[in-house]
DNA sequence: TTGAAAGCGTTACCAA
DNA sequence: TTGGTAACGCTTTCAA
């Protein structure tokens, strides 16, 4: 009555695999599953690896973690923006990293979705951990998957939220590097490039503050310049610059941008304006003068995944925090 | 006896919010999901909710799909190798089309799984439609994914699979393109880089046959150049030129890099070697001299969302097969 | 308007 | 060594 009707064969369950094999559901289940409680003789092994691949047998992921109370998925909500070089071969490495330790790693596409509305999306899935990049979640977000059996939660950002592990990445390091070079090459009239592009400022604006805070009682002032990633916006702001005698420019590509248009109104760098990036982008080692950049190293994939690992096991302790994010100035010839 | 034990809440379902309510856990479902063809009172309505905010209740995704016995979920493997910014936008426009249309999208990171292993992976999730981005999949595996109830497999790539629809993106005619337009500038000793990057294969291929299809029988003689993405390799290259007198880079990464190295050798461009790039960046406009490249047109993500959502509804249609990328020359100074 | 009960695909316990 | 059975959380049909 029932598979008659379709063309599209109904997939095949556990079910029909027994019946194919001429054993129990449950037999079917110990001998795809290898469970070693229990001794299956070898021909019933065969017969029932035989029937499934001649089925095509797939496992019901939902229905097994339904099962078993809890999945080994770790959720990372997909980054809305495009995401620079640097960190998106992070994000991979974790991938891989926690897929070697058997965790199925999920990128939920969040577009659209904010603040606790986005956690409870996350949250239907039950993953056994989650892992947000950028400021996605605060305290709240943080109950409502805990509470839905999520064993960690961990956040990958410049601030700590309340209850989730923390790895901090320390942007207002990034800008008082760079603003402490800046100061030290000479600059004493010093801008910092403020992205105009939504989505960015969570890290523009540690950055800038790191900036301001390195300079404090130097006599130097901190300026706060707005760039699109537009060369009409980069040229605009060269024809009207405001006198500063050193940038930091955000990162590596606002900087080049930024350069070639302060070059381009006949400013000579670093002689007239002293231009530093963030990244170290190869690409900005191709222009002339070669610009100086603050390097920064993220920590390993394999090692937040031990720690997301380590969570995951024991999820009772207290949420730790590291503070990650080396920096170190890399100096070229536009500084 | 359950929750007396454990120190962590288990997650409340929709039994809790029926008891606390003191309803049937129907009415906690009909509430909760508008159903239409029922009719609450509107103070039962009124405890039902306020119960599952006290409790903090999130229905369970995998049930839910277990029960209705499909799921509006949209598979897409995460690139394992972090990829442009072009492209990278074009994921994130699909991403949130399909969102728009209720969709749930979930990128799984396949790192460490390929071919047929992949799509069983990918299957067992029982996605309703699979969209996978470049060579990732062959006609066993759109097989698998089908039996296991995915409604449409969408590949997103160069070439053609079995049974599923395609986005074709043409990278033998980006190649075609740049060798067009290099011979017509005079270029005939013509040299095509080919990444040493693992993972590129997919598309430099491709774009090495285009260009020597556009130049057979023109008398051009068209090299494959091997090239990584370092400064290093570019300068060996540069210092061991082959005498070509214009090369298609890749992109506009490689031309940037590939550029800057001919010229620290001495080399003119474009009067010695004649240099284009793909895939317009901007910063490629800011060298000197600038750099002349290949845009490439990308399909937008809501047609492409629409394709997936045409496939699924109408799942036993013909597989579609649409050719899209536009591509054309941006001309600048380098060429 | 509400409730009881069946069933989705798995696995784990207990019995044979 | 194998099989029956209950249970995971949810929706939906049928009955009250």
């Amino acid at each position: 009555m029932r598979s008659v009707m379709v063309q599209i064969p109904n997939t095949p369950t556990s079910a029909d695999v027994a019946r194919l094999a001429g054993v129990s559901r449950a037999t079917v289940s110990y001998v795809l599953n290898n469970t070693s409680a229990v001794r299956i003789s070898e021909p019933t092994r065969r017969r029932v690896h035989e029937a499934a691949r001649e089925l095509g047998y797939v496992p019901h992921a939902a229905a097994r973690s339904l099962r078993a109370g809890h999945s080994r998925t770790v959720l990372m909500p997909a980054p809305a923006v495009p995401v620079g070089v640097l960190y998106g071969t992070f994000l991979n490495e974790v991938q891989g990293a926690l897929g070697r330790l058997d965790y199925t790693v999920v990128q939920y596409g969040s577009v659209g979705l904010e603040g606790d509305e986005a956690a409870r999306a996350w949250a239907e899935l039950r993953p056994v951990a989650v892992l947000v990049p950028g400021a996605g979640i605060g305290p709240r977000g943080v109950g409502i998957l805990k509470r839905s059996g999520a064993r960690a939660v961990v956040t990958l950002g410049p601030e700590r939220v309340e209850g989730a592990h923390a790895v901090l990445m320390d942007h207002e390091a990034v800008g008082r590097c760079a603003a402490a070079h800046l100061y030290e090459r000479g600059g004493r009239r010093i801008g910092v490039v403020v992205p105009e592009e939504p989505g960015l400022e969570v890290y523009s604006g540690p950055r800038l503050t790191g900036a301001r805070q390195a300079l404090r009682d130097t006599g130097a002032t901190v300026t706060a310049v707005p760039l699109a990633y537009t060369e009409r916006s980069a040229a605009r702001l060269a024809a009207d610059w405001p006198g500063l005698d050193a940038v930091f420019a955000y990162n590596d590509e606002y900087a080049m941008l930024l350069m070639r248009a302060l070059q381009d109104e006949g400013l000579r760098i670093p002689e007239d304006v002293a231009v530093i990036g963030a990244d170290d982008l190869m690409l900005g080692r191709l222009l002339r003068p070669r610009l100086s950049s603050v390097r920064i190293e993220l920590p390993s994939g394999r090692d937040l995944a031990a720690l997301v690992d380590r969570a995951v096991r024991a999820p009772g302790g207290e949420p730790e925090a590291h503070r990650v994010l080396g920096v170190s100035v890399v100096r070229r010839e536009s500084t």
